[in-house]
DNA sequence: GTGGTCTAGACCACG
DNA sequence: GTGGTCTAGACCACT
């Protein structure tokens, strides 16, 4: 399964399900097109309530992640996200970044100790983001 | 005021407030050792809930940014920060860039703009941390 | 194929059914006494289920839009609409008008601008209407 | 109370809720910056349940008609919406009105009479705009 | 007291 | 069987 769920994490259930489907999707795990459990047949499966997981598919749909087809079922959307959100989400990014920053010097990590990890973080997506994808 | 907090945010009060006092430690621009505002005096000073200053205050105390010196007030602390939550808060910092890295893609960014952009910050972060710095 | 179907849509197919015959017999495009395909025939074409399409006819006889003889097919009718409904059609209109009037208003549009987006699709209706009508 | 519910309606008791405060904050019966009943509040008054309203109130930030204060409560919005979604809307409209346009005609309305019963429609918001406004 | 989240169980529209 | 909606009641974080 390309999804897990930590029910005692502080992130609430539906925002783990919303970021698992980013990360599967994004990381070409989930194909394009490729149809989702649905609602009921996922809550089940995760040990939740269907309305955790329609909470979840809703979000995702709003964000174009996925999309409903009427009768057929879920499936991951083909032209994945549109740009109309990027400059919201560069902000969003931005303040990220300099919180962490932030935290990263009061632990002691000078800001190229920041970088490193930033960039190893990202390498080893670069690396995973490579198996099982179509291309 | 080196503090400004947005109440409309989502970000919780508290956490603006504690994200504000590490930040200004971090920057310099609250020297080791400065005295700040007692918890009421803030808390007028903000227009926020006593309590929610008590809060931040006391999350501050407890990642060692800040101490109570009983009967003198409140001062940010001399050693910056411990080690000893480091491999915590990188773990934090992994899952955060990862997270974001996600949505950099759903957004159309290659993890290189993703790079970039993180570097921006850095740079900023560096330059503006040398103003008001004592060091 | 004067009638096209979108599965991705919020609006159900059969309701696309409906509003697809309804503005092919508005338009002239199906001309009053034309016959339909069979509920099968069209449920294959469309590549939907049949009692999909059949819940399409049923509202479509119940308005008065076709007709079924039974062991020869249905039809359009001859005599376009009743006006039985009409004040409850106006009804329905003008809460529409007036729902979409508010959005209008809540992304910066006046009632001017609202107008003559009406207007501007009636003309378009207008003319369309012109190509392929009997009259 | 600027808002009534059909509890009886198709529409969802959520959309209907959205629908009221959009009308209200439109109208100007609702100024911006006005203070909100809370969830609770809101549904005991209207006799439904708290998600009800909650999921209704979530909508409304997400569209950026009103906005929550952490602590203080929910408040209308002072810059109403934003044109991003102008075009979206737009789009939304023009399918709306062709939609009801081809009913007008099924019931023997012409354009002409359609485009009276907008214009009616129209100018009663215009009247009922003005009172209680601000402005 | 504020909103946010979750569960459990129910009903409905659609296909 | 699909998702969408609603209720009732609970817990939690924040102010």
């Amino acid at each position: 399964m390309w999804l897990h769920i930590n029910p005692r994490s502080v992130e609430p259930i539906y925002a783990q399900i919303v970021q698992g489907v980013k990360t599967a999707t994004a990381k070409g795990v989930l194909a394009p097109g490729t149809k989702l459990p649905s609602v009921r047949e996922l809550a089940t499966e995760l040990a939740v309530n269907h309305n955790t997981v329609a909470k979840a598919y809703q979000e995702l749909e709003r964000d174009k992640v996925i999309e409903v087809i009427r009768g057929r079922g879920t499936f991951t959307c083909l032209g994945q996200g549109h740009a109309a959100r990027r400059e919201e989400r560069l902000q969003e990014i931005r303040a990220s970044v300099h919180k962490w920053l932030v935290e990263a010097h009061h632990v002691g990590l000078t800001s190229d100790d920041f970088l490193s990890v930033v960039k190893e973080v990202v390498e080893e997506w670069a690396s995973s983001k490579g198996v099982g994808e179509v291309e």
